[in-house]
DNA sequence: TAGTTAAGTGGGAAAAAGTGGGAAACCTAT
DNA sequence: ATAGGTTTCCCACTTTTTCCCACTTAACTA
């Protein structure tokens, strides 16, 4: 189980150590793809499998397959984990979620986020102003 | 798997090297031909044979059969890759997709997509910007 | 508290990838 | 046959990536 917030260097050369709490579990082999709201998302290919073995059931003849297909696929990356924990960052994914040097990388059960730092502190006031309304219509829908 | 998206040069000459991360999986030997939304798709030898058998699998009765395996077969080019990566990309393809000088190379499960890169740039903006489509589809897949 | 280990960061050198261009080989049409 | 054009093969340059080592700070330990 990935948890916790951490903030990160992204250097000149795009590298980026992952938490050493997240290391044992994510492996050693990792694929970074586009996430929601702007960050990325890394999983260990184990769980990078999961996610493709139901794409690639999906037919080509329909258009929004295709669409998802170019989405997921065309925007991720699998990459190694070297010696000493870092990962290498694509420029355009980096682009993509507008990284800085300061990265935030949240662990979120079996993935990791990674986050333009100040997107991220940003994201949590807001959410953390609603949590009371999101409390509720949890709890309206049974889940809490 | 070929994943990831990249940015190459289509040379006077029409040379296009391919990412070295797809070289070993696309093999010596590829086929180029009219992909769909104005691209081209490039496959394996081998990934073509499947696409081909699945194609004259079809009922050749009807009219749009025949029209889409004319279009698919009768585009497509079978060529070599250079010692160095690179393949030599026909003319009317060229034409066809509308490929300038910069080309987007993109990896979708079991073929390569070559764009025109603002085409590209165009189409993903398009459909990243449908991210209520795309979290649901995630979420189906158990990617989220 | 000093010594030791681990984590995170940074940088140089070697290797690989991507790009470009010249010359030989090959057509093709006059 | 040869001039003009294209294709192929080879070499070379530049940039990027990879690999390795080292420094700094923080945590841990005897």
């Amino acid at each position: 189980m990935l948890i916790g917030e951490y903030t990160h260097t992204l250097d000149e050369k795009r590298r980026l150590s992952l938490p050493s709490k997240f290391r044992k579990e994510i492996g050693k082999k990792v694929v970074i793809t586009k996430g929601l709201e702007g960050c990325l998302f890394v999983y260990s290919t184990k769980q990078w499998e999961k996610v493709t073995s139901k794409l690639t059931g999906l037919s080509l003849g329909q258009a929004n397959t295709r669409d998802f297909n170019r989405y997921m696929l065309g925007s991720a990356v699998e990459t190694d984990v070297d010696p000493i924990g870092r990962i290498l960052v694509p420029d355009f994914l980096k682009y993509f979620a507008n990284l800085q040097s300061k990265v935030s990388l949240i662990g979120v059960h079996d993935r990791i986020e990674i986050w333009n730092e100040k997107a991220w502190t940003n994201y949590k006031g807001r959410v953390e102003k609603q949590a009371d309304v999101l409390a509720e219509k949890l709890g309206e829908i049974g889940a809490i």
